[in-house]
DNA sequence: TCGCCACCTAACCGAAGCCTTATCGCGACA
DNA sequence: TGTCGCGATAAGGCTTCGGTTAGGTGGCGA
């Protein structure tokens, strides 16, 4: 019994299924499988079954299993707690380990960090990219501190800007009778994610899943866009320069342009870490405010290159 | 970081020394030495130092290490829990973990815990044998249920009985000038332990180590005894045979023979397993009492084969 | 100053952990 | 009835763990 095994088995009956526990460890899925069935010989139990024995229907927790998921969550996070306690007993840097979504990976958030490490001496933040449905389940786990992205039900967010979602095309683009599920879609990684924005949005027009381009990252779906033959969604104030030199145009319908909500989420307050704290603090000053919203401050895109969608701490 | 090295630092810090560990453990002293230099090198921090940089001034825990050890005790408990946990919830056999002293697990021990094996069903038993020191670190650490033996501070201890430890020699010996500090020892391997009733007896008649044999176990303290040239230790009910067939006799001064009080120690109610509860409420009953009398109940001595002090549950 | 005691380090070795790719088993669903 | 999705299993390789014996180091006491 590890508690590499441990932290395997908890995140799997979290996300309820091992291919997404698998996506979150970024590892492949026979790794976790393997992981689950050595834990399983271990302590003479199944743990955790296919529920409907079938495809879809999520798994189940065996009687002990329930029992040893809550065991296992503890010393997984009392394993992360020994090693910050160490750190800040000697005074190196604390570690902020925050997650995102791909969009705002690429678009918010890094000149929001770069803001915080800057104002906030001696933290050391990592940035890591989840689905909306891992980014609860991580923070569980304490695999990361703080989620950025959408309200996170069951930990304690805080709405902290507000942001506008618009979908840009080459300025000649006319849609056609089709109406704009009829066109071509060029999105980040976030796409197939259903719980994201982007692929709220995608739901939303029923765009069939054969109009959809997935890119590596949201400035190469722009790209397209701008090529011609399709349209992108954006973050309104990031694209604003490409709008004013003619690149780009905003197109318009009644769902687009659409506002959404940043929430920094975290665990509640005796939980956190204090880094974490430090940087819900940090959110509520002008300057976060003024760093989310300069459009340039992103990062090189060369970071975010794929696979994007997966990153890990150990 | 695993689990079996926490478990070796959080040995080392409460037993305040590397070979205690080791021996607790039932392994070699560098492998305990070494599980702890990979911790001190995981975290980057040495932990736990030896505190007057001499031989016998104990160990020193770091900022670092005091905060570590609570946090690592937690872990091995919940290990344990999380084992035990599985092994209730399928209605396997619980497995109960009993140390005593080497003296005890000749004698007394054994046919009580065969008495209550057969009383209470779907119990397993183990027996161990430790020091007086390492029994309180065994308890604390769930390396052991309970600890029967010698009252120890600090845990939730009973009185069970009350057992007489005399002297025995051959009939014919007599004590010279020197009084019985200058006749040959022989004891069985809790004599050098100075916190055991053996031990403490040596003490008490300062003699010196050189006068001193220790044998595998108890009966073959006797058995020298009774071939003559010196003195053995012994509960007395467990010899009463012998010197009735006139093999042995008992010695008398102003400290043998001695009363002493066999104890169970276990954790505090809420934290102890359902077994060990059981086998607390079991020791009150006459069928314990009648077990724990019978002086030929013992187990057979190829069972206590040196090393006996060296026990081990994974 | 010699030797002992307690801890550390080195070198080696077998077992287990943990990752990969490839393949199988088995419901669900068109 | 194929085939798709998803989990389990097989096989193979690298790394780490955890154990051993042998030897090094540094106070402390006689």
């Amino acid at each position: 019994m590890t508690l590499a095994q441990l932290k395997v088995f908890v995140l799997v009956s979290r996300l309820g299924s091992v291919r997404a526990a698998a996506a979150a460890l970024g590892v492949s899925e026979p790794a976790v499988s393997q992981a689950l069935a050595a834990l399983r010989q271990h302590l003479d139990d199944p743990l955790i079954t296919r529920a409907g024995s079938g495809s879809g229907s999520g798994m189940e927790l065996t009687p002990a299993g329930r029992r040893v998921v809550t065991i296992a969550s503890q010393m997984v996070n009392l394993a992360v707690e020994a090693e910050a306690a160490v750190r800040q007993s000697n005074g190196a840097a604390e570690l902020l380990r925050v997650v995102t979504t791909s969009t705002l990976a690429q678009s918010i958030v890094p000149s929001l960090l770069q803001a915080f490490t800057a104002r906030a001496g001696g933290i050391e933040v990592s940035l890591g990219v989840a689905t909306t449905t891992e980014m609860a389940a991580l923070l569980e786990e304490r695999l990361a501190d703080v989620a950025l992205g959408p309200r996170l039900p069951g930990l304690d967010a805080e709405a902290v800007m507000r942001y506008r979602m618009t979908l840009v095309a080459h300025p000649d683009l006319r849609v056609n009778g089709g109406g704009l599920a009829g066109l071509r879609w060029f999105v980040d990684p976030t796409g197939p994610d259903p719980l994201s924005d982007v692929g709220a949005l995608l739901a939303r027009h029923r765009v069939p899943a054969s109009h959809v381009s997935v890119f590596a990252n949201e400035k190469a779906a722009w790209s397209a866009a701008a090529a011609g033959g399709g349209v992108a969604p954006a973050i309104d104030h990031m694209v604003s320069a490409e709008v004013d030199r003619g690149v780009l145009a905003r197109l318009h319908s009644s769902d687009v342009p659409v506002d959404l909500l940043l929430h920094v989420n975290s665990l509640g307050a005796p939980r956190r870490s204090r880094a974490a704290d430090k940087l819900r603090r940090f959110t509520r000053t002008p300057d976060a405010m003024q760093a989310m919203y300069r459009p340039d401050a992103g990062v090189p895109v060369s970071k975010f290159r794929p696979p994007v969608y997966v990153t890990l701490w150990s």
